[in-house]
DNA sequence: ACAAAAATTAACTGTTTAGTTGAAATAAAT
DNA sequence: ATTTATTTCAACTAAACAGTTAATTTTTGT
């Protein structure tokens, strides 16, 4: 029977999943070294093995859970039962805390997806396609009612969502020229984070 | 002494460039096989070698010009001596074209300069940040004159960044929640460069 | 206290992939 | 025409890497 001795947080298991997660995150899949992740975890590389079987299978578990881990926290924001704009902000706020919070999983994500764009489909289309649906009817309403900006609401969505995600996915050359340090850049986030929500409000309703 | 039997277009060395700036681009330098670039210009393996000596260095070869081919393009349209509308009409429409053109290249980039952030760091530097500052400048001296949006120019900037790129680096995402094939992605894309450098500037200007 | 199970390790093997070689074909130069 | 340089290729080698094994230590159940 398999119980564990050490308690959760330094289980060899849960060590090996957490540099795992950071080698692949930053590494991709190819780039990513066994080696690599068993000295990030400071453990025997053949521990890997004993605890997942091969690299394609601890890569798909960190992918997946980078998944989960934001998908479906993000995507039930949309059809809270609230007017647009109170949705708006709440789901911007949050959205933002949460990528804040993994600020890898997006460049992350999008390069997997991009090796292999059919991976994951029915996930994306159930998780994410059937609850955008309503959200983007919402927009339609509202715009027929002339109170959004003038675009189709799939526009409207993109420029939500891009605003409030490529900072993370562009780090490594914004913070090269606006000239800014780690603290600098974090601060700028900061920024970006409580000023984005109303901004997104101001720019896409009127 | 080399002399080009062949035309130009037709090259083996120009073949094996395209083929690997294919394959580089989806897969990232890792996730490239030798063997499928070869398969992909339809040439013997020993040419890439023969060519280009190394992967590393066909990589290296891809991965600067990939950058040369547009960053250059895109920062001398910020500094032409134009009033900030004209300007950011005219830089948000020639960037859209330019990305539109090459849009494999951002996420390509970034993910190599998440791997190696400090790589082109002096080239990221002189040739965009450099540039950037004076139309930083100007979009304050504008905000002074309570012309612009009430944000940090940074913050202006990186949204004008946002909404332009992460629709090509978003798209396998995109596609499928949209629930758009491949034409109506394009369609997309199109009716967005047509509606974007607009927005941007009612969003950005008032 | 002891046996059984689980966890850990160093050394090893197998596979994949980049890179080489030497011979053959083709093109260019004399 | 014949030599010389370049280009191409199939078969090979070398290196890097994932994955295995068997022996050892530690933990757990009785």
């Amino acid at each position: 029977m398999k119980e564990e001795s050490q308690d959760e947080q330094s289980s060899t298991e849960k060590k090996i999943f957490e540099a795992a997660r950071d080698v692949f995150q930053s590494k991709g899949l190819e780039g990513a070294r066994m080696q690599e992740i068993a000295d990030k975890a400071k453990i025997n590389k053949s521990m890997l093995h004993y605890y997942y079987r091969s690299k394609e299978k601890l890569f798909e578990k960190v992918y997946q859970l980078s998944l989960i881990k934001v998908i479906p926290q993000i995507v039930s924001l949309l059809n809270e039962d609230l007017p647009l704009e109170q949705k708006l902000l709440n789901f911007t706020t949050k959205y933002l805390e949460i990528i804040r919070a993994n600020p890898d999983i997006p460049l992350f994500v999008l390069h997997e997806l991009n090796k292999n764009p059919t991976r994951l489909k029915t996930f994306m289309l159930n998780e994410v396609g059937r609850k955008v649906q309503p959200f983007l009817e919402q927009l339609r309403q509202e715009a027929q009612k002339g109170n959004t900006v003038d675009l189709p609401a799939e526009q409207i969505l993109v420029n939500i969502m891009s605003m409030m995600i490529f900072p993370f996915i562009g780090r490594p050359v914004l913070q090269v020229i606006f000239e800014m340090d780690e603290d600098e850049f974090d601060r700028f986030i900061e920024e970006r984070v409580n000023l984005l929500p109303e901004f997104i409000v101001r720019s896409t309703l009127k």
